[in-house]
DNA sequence: GCGAAAATTGTGGAAATCCGCAATGGGCCG
DNA sequence: CGGCCCATTGCGGATTTCCACAATTTTCGC
């Protein structure tokens, strides 16, 4: 699945010409006649963005929309609508939508956005990669390992630990060498920046 | 300024409905029959939310908006709009606006999103105090000390650290108690967990 | 029950940290 | 000019960390 745009519309015309805009800009795109053609190819290794038209035949684009946020799908959506709904784009945006924009829409506008969100997901996709990576190195940790961890995180010494843990601190220090080669980082205070935020 | 719900419309009947319906849950408000009647109390240390009608003589909703982010207000706003207009809803979540809700709106849920909007301003009023106080600490280290702060979150030892900056390791280590000391903490992990993220 | 992985502990030495005591020099303010 | 803050450095000892070498016990799945 290469990086592109994912047009979903039941109106062939619209998605065609949504199609051939994006084309001549750059933009790659694959065209899907309904919500459930598009989950039917849906993959969470999927890239790109998702324009997605409200009203259509079958699945609707909110619902869809719902599906996939279920799903882990983390590719921004662009809603797509021809009447004007206040509730419902405030609804979608809450929700986490990148964008809910009125047909008729101005073409260059709308470039920019799908240009945005492709952004915003190769960078979403760059943050989850290494969040991944870190739960990989997080989870080939040994149980005591873990518990070290926590002490070593909460700023105590190589005796306290071993004292928490009643066990002897030449133990401590030989988990403490070991998680620090799993998780990459040469010092406690790498280990922490690593984990900031996280946990 | 107790945490209120600020209610700004031009309408008399609707403010006094509103604040009737918002005082017979328990939340306190205060009225403003325009934008300026509300910027001319506004104060950086005002607390809670506020209710903003879109369309007003004088200065609109959006404009007032635009002129509090500006000046750093961080009160959750949530927009009350007569006609739906969907383009200026996308605009005002897209600016950070707390909600946009139409009018006639619902009135336990208005109430509840209010609700909602003064916790989220706690909240965040918390959040604003912790980084005050951390940054009037990271404001009092010396020039010196901050360099050393650098290269310590860097993971560096004292001996490296004494050789970048020209100078001997007592003095790092010197440098480094005292920083420690001023930041609060007592060990370089503890510290690195207290920047984590910031700067 | 056997073997691999995990958890455990010891010894001992090099290197680093932590700290109190003591002191010098520069810059700024009243 | 004297006091104060900052930066600087040295000494020395207690404490801790880091590691290589070596080994025992526990756990767990096949």
């Amino acid at each position: 699945m290469t990086p592109c745009a994912h047009l979903i519309d039941d109106d062939d015309a619209i998605r065609d010409s949504l199609a051939w805009l994006l084309e001549s800009c750059g933009v790659a795109c694959r065209s899907y006649p309904s919500a459930e053609d598009f989950l039917a190819e849906w993959l969470p290794s999927c890239t790109g963005c998702i324009l997605l038209d409200i009203r259509m035949g079958g699945m609707s684009g909110p619902e869809l929309f719902d599906v996939l946020c279920e799903r882990g799908c983390r590719m921004p959506v662009i809603f797509l609508t021809g009447h004007g709904d206040v509730p419902m784009a405030v609804a979608a945006l809450k929700k986490g939508a990148f964008d809910f924009v009125e047909k008729p829409f101005n073409d260059n506008e709308l470039v920019d956005r799908v240009v945005e969100a492709l952004k915003l997901d190769a960078n979403q996709r760059l943050a989850a990669a290494d969040a991944d990576s870190l739960s990989a190195r997080l989870g080939s940790l040994t149980t005591r390992e873990r518990e070290v961890m926590e002490l070593v995180l909460a700023g105590k010494l190589n005796k306290l630990i071993a004292d928490e843990l009643q066990i002897s601190m030449r133990t401590v220090e030989v988990h403490r060498a070991n998680l620090f080669d799993k998780m990459g980082v040469r010092t406690a205070v790498e280990l922490a920046q690593l984990l900031a935020g996280k946990r």
